[in-house]
DNA sequence: TGCCAGGCCCTCTTTAGGGCCTT
């Protein structure tokens, strides 16, 4: 079976590291239950300072429409609600954790999911990719995408299409279907070279 | 963008260095 709820996130930030003082400006995440995408969530956040020119251009998320946003506290308060008690998701985790973490911690909340990332997850069943970079995934797999990328509801949906895939692929190429959270989380951080024989080990348990 | 970050991973490694990813 999949795991009961899982959201796949993505921010969009002002920069690289919250310990610096970046703050998120836009999260979009994508809740996937039994393995079907049910709900959304989309906003924009107000940091409560100007964002620079790279990111404006990055993103196409500018002054102005930040401005007029409502600020992050208001918008995490409503993200920890649609969080729940899924696990998460997010291509590259470390650095959506970072942020999710701070801004969670900013309201006095936090999540109680396991955190997996599509990225390390990709890097040991598309070996063969060019890269893994998200947009590269998504072509290599020939996964059909709508809207553009580095906003924030189009990154999560593109991840969760690609996280979804991931999971056939693992059935399809090791018959191994239907694999849960926490397998996927620690297949995600076997040696590139040995995840052939976690996966036929798994298989015979199964 | 540039080089203010950091976890993962490979290798000409492990008393380290550098590339990949994310904004």
């Amino acid at each position: 079976m999949f795991a009961n709820s899982v959201v796949v996130l993505d921010f969009e930030t002002s920069g690289m590291s919250p310990d610096y003082g970046d703050r998120a400006i836009e999260v979009g995440a994508v809740k996937i239950v039994d393995g079907i995408m049910v709900d959304q969530f989309q906003s924009l956040m107000n940091p409560n300072f100007r964002i620079n020119g790279f990111i404006e251009d990055f993103t196409g998320i500018d002054n102005q429409m930040l401005s007029a946003a409502p600020d992050c506290e208001e918008v995490m308060q409503k993200f920890h609600e649609f969080l729940g008690d899924s696990n998460l998701v997010a291509h590259n985790a470390s650095f959506d954790k970072r942020f999710l973490d701070a801004e969670l911690a900013a309201i006095g909340a936090r999540y109680s999911g396991q955190f997996a990332c599509s990225m390390l997850l990709a890097r040991r069943i598309y070996q063969q990719a060019p890269n893994h970079k998200l947009g590269t995934l998504v072509s290599y797999r020939n996964i059909q995408h709508e809207g553009v990328f580095h906003r924030a509801l189009a990154d999560a949906l593109m991840t969760a299409k690609l996280w979804l895939a991931m999971l056939d692929d693992i059935g399809d190429q090791y018959q191994c279907w239907g694999m849960p959270f926490k397998m996927v989380t620690k297949l995600s951080k076997t040696p590139k070279k040995s995840v052939a024989k976690v996966l036929a080990q798994y298989r015979l348990e199964h």
